[in-house]
DNA sequence: TATCGATATGATATCGATTTCATAATTTGA
DNA sequence: TCAAATTATGAAATCGATATCATATCGATA
C-alpha cells in the first residue's frame, strides 16, 4: 500500500505551514492566490489527498447517513421495496455528497448493537430507520440520546416530534378497498404482513374502514398474515380456500407477497384473475412482471427513500428546524389482476342484481 | 445532542491517566483487575463509549469495506441479485464486525469519484466491486494505488494476481445450453444483458461453445442483447418472432430479463413454455415466483457476496496472502419454463402434429 | 514619517483515541 | 536486607486535519 502524503508533508514542500494547507484545501479567501496555486502545484505533484478521518475529528461530522433495517422483514434485503428505498436514499444522498453506511445485522439485538455503535461511535451524522415497529427498541433509543433520525412509516409514538416520511396507508388502503368493492366483490379477503409494524395496522385499519362505509360486514376468517416464522402464503391461501364462501378479492399488503398468493392460488388450480382478483402494494418491478400483471397501490418508494434522505440531511444542517412530516401520496396502478365480480346465480338473490 | 464523554473524562474520574483507560479498553493484561473492575464502573456511571474516529485515526483502519456498483446495470440495486450479493456482504460482514460504506453515484464519472474519496480519503479499508467490466478505470485505479480488492466476476485482466470470486460462466452457460438441447430444442437463442460486462462475454461464449459441441450451427440472429439504453426486452422478442425460424428455446443470462421477456412474449401471444423454453440466470425470487416458474441456473449469489467479503476481510488481515480466486459452482434448478421440445414434421406437414 | 488597519501567513492547541517510553511500586532472589 | 526483575501505571507524542490567536508585512492615511 502506498504511503500516504498529509496535509504535512505538503506544507513542508511548499514552504508554508499546515495551517496555510488547510486553508488551501478549503478554498479560503484569506489566502492569496499566488500561495493557492503554489500549494496547489505541491499537492498535484505529491498526488495528496484529504484524509476523512482526521478532518472528521476535529469537524465532529462525518458526513454520512447510517441506514437501519431488518433482514427478513418486508422492509429487508430481498424485497424489491427495500431496493428502491436504497435507490431513492442512494440518490438523495449523492445529490447532498453525502455517503451511506449500512447495518449489517440479523436479530434485533445485533442491530440495536449496531446503532450504538454508529452513534456513540460517532460513526454517522443521523439515521434513516426504514420500518416503524411496536416493540422496536432502536427508535426510543435514537430518542433518549436526542440524535438525529427520520423514519420512514409513522412513528408509534411521539408523533409530533419526531420526523418521519410515510404515506397515508390507511387512506391507500381504504381506497384500494374501494376500487375492489367498486368492482362488485363483496367478499373481499386481506393478507397483511407482520402485524408489529405500523404500516400493516394502518393498511388493515384502512381495509376496515372502507368496507364499514361501504356497508360491507367484516368476516374475521378474511383477515390473514403472512409472517416469517408464523404463516407463509401456502397456508394463508389454504385456509381462505377452505372457508364455505372464499373471498373473491384480496387486498395484499405487499407486492411480493402478492407474488406468493397468487402462485399458491394457481397451485391450487385457482384461475387469475378470473377467481379471485388481487391487489398488492408498492408497486415493484414485480408487479409488473407478474402474471397477470399485478394491480398495485404505487407508494412511490423510491421517493419515500429520497424523502427521507434530504429531510435528514436538512436536519443535519439545521438541527432546530420543526420537525415536519412528510406524506408521499399514493396511486393505484391498474393492471390486470383484478376484474368485475362476476354476480353468481345462488341460494338467495343476492344474484339478482342489475348487470352493469 | 447529548455531550460525548472522552477517555479523558472517565480517566479523571477514575484517577487514572487516559492511556490506562484505553489499556482497561483492550482488555490489555498490563492493568490490574482491580484498575479494570474500577474504570469499567466509571466509564458505566459516565455512559462512555467509544469514539471511533479517534481510533481510526491513530489504528488507520477503520474496519469497514466499500461496495462499489453501478446504478443501471445487472449489478443494480432494482435487480434481486444486486440485493442477494448485498445480503451476503453484509451477513459475512457482520459475522467479522465489519460495516459497510456504499457508494451512491449514477454516472461513470461519478462513481469514479466516490471510489477515489473512499480510497485516498481513507473511509474504507478495502472494497468489493460487483461487477467486472471491459471500459472500467475503477479497478485499474485500485491496482495502481495498490488498494485491497475483491471483485465479484472474473477480471478483465490482470487474472493471477487479483483476487476474485466469481461462477465458471462459460460452463454454467454451456450445461443449461445443454439442457435445452438436451430437451430436444434446435433452435435456441441467446438473450444477453450489456456486453461491455465480462459475465455477459462468458456465458455467450458458453452458449456457443455448447452448439458447437453438439454439432449445431451457431445463428447470427439469434445472439440478441438487452441494454439499457439500447434493446429492451420487447424489441428483443419482436426481432426473435419476426425471423422465418424462430427459436423454441431462449438461454436468457438473467432472471430479471427473463421475466421481462416472458411478458413480451405473452404480449404477442406466445404460450409459455408450450410454445418456448426459457432458461434464465441467477436463480433469484422472481425466478421462483414468475409463471410459469423459471428454469434457473443457480450462480448462489448470496454465496457470491459471502465469499467476496470473506476474502477481502482475509486479506486485510493477511496483506500478503496468496491472491486466491473463489469459484462458486452453479447448478442448474429445474422448474416450469421449459419443456421437451416436440418434433415438428417438415415444414411442409409441421401442422399435422399430434395433440399432446 | 509614524500609526493604523488590512491582508497574509505561521505557531499551536485541539479533536479522541493509541502507543512508546519512562517511572513508580512491588515482588523476587541471593 | 538490598539489588534486580517484574508489574502496574503515567506522561507525552502521535495519527491528520482544523481553528484560534498571534505576528509579520504592506499600503494608506494623518
Amino acid at each position: 500500500m502506498h504511503v500516504s502524503v498529509t496535509i504535512k508533508d505538503v506544507a513542508k514542500k511548499a514552504n508554508v505551514a499546515p495551517s496555510t494547507v488547510s486553508r488551501v484545501i478549503s478554498d479560503s479567501p484569506r489566502i492569496s492566490e499566488k500561495t493557492k496555486r503554489r500549494v496547489r502545484k505541491v499537492m498535484d505533484e505529491l498526488g495528496y489527498h484529504l484524509n476523512y478521518n482526521g478532518r472528521v475529528l476535529v469537524s465532529q461530522s462525518t458526513q454520512t447517513i447510517g441506514i437501519v433495517t431488518k433482514v427478513a422483514s418486508v422492509h429487508s434485503f430481498d424485497n424489491p421495496f427495500f431496493s428502491e428505498l436504497l435507490r431513492g436514499i442512494s440518490d438523495a444522498c449523492h445529490e447532498k455528497d453525502y455517503s451511506i453506511y449500512l447495518t449489517t445485522g440479523n436479530t434485533e439485538e445485533s442491530i440495536y448493537r449496531e446503532v450504538v455503535k454508529m452513534v456513540q461511535g460517532k460513526r454517522v451524522d443521523g439515521v434513516i430507520v426504514l420500518y416503524s415497529r411496536e416493540d422496536d427498541n432502536v427508535v426510543p433509543y435514537l430518542r433518549e440520546c436526542n440524535f438525529p433520525f427520520v423514519m420512514i412509516g409513522k412513528p408509534v409514538s411521539h408523533t409530533s416530534d419526531t420526523m418521519f416520511v410515510d404515506n397515508d396507508n390507511v387512506q391507500a388502503s381504504k381506497e384500494v378497498t374501494d376500487y375492489l368493492i367498486g368492482l362488485g366483490h363483496q367478499k373481499i379477503g386481506f393478507v397483511g404482513g407482520d402485524s408489529h409494524y405500523e404500516v400493516a395496522r394502518d393498511r388493515l385499519s384502512g381495509f376496515k374502514l372502507s368496507l364499514r362505509e361501504q356497508g360491507l360486514e367484516l368476516t374475521e376468517d378474511y383477515l390473514k398474515n403472512i409472517q416469517s416464522g408464523k404463516a407463509d402464503a401456502e397456508t394463508v391461501v389454504e385456509e381462505l380456500l377452505q372457508l364455505t364462501e372464499p373471498p373473491t378479492g384480496l387486498v395484499i399488503t405487499d407486492d411480493y407477497n402478492s407474488m406468493k398468493v397468487m402462485r399458491a392460488l394457481e397451485d391450487k388450480g385457482i384461475r387469475l384473475p378470473d377467481e379471485m382478483s388481487i391487489v398488492g402494494f408498492n408497486n415493484t418491478m414485480i408487479a409488473r412482471l407478474s402474471k397477470p400483471p399485478l394491480t398495485t397501490v404505487d407508494t412511490q418508494s423510491f421517493q419515500l427513500g429520497h424523502e427521507s434522505a434530504r429531510s435528514l440531511i436538512e436536519l443535519l444542517n439545521h438541527p432546530d428546524m420543526v420537525k415536519k412530516s412528510i406524506i408521499i401520496p399514493t396511486i393505484i396502478v391498474e393492471r390486470e389482476s383484478c376484474i368485475r365480480h362476476k354476480v353468481e346465480k345462488s341460494e338467495s338473490e343476492q344474484d339478482y342484481q342489475a348487470p352493469h
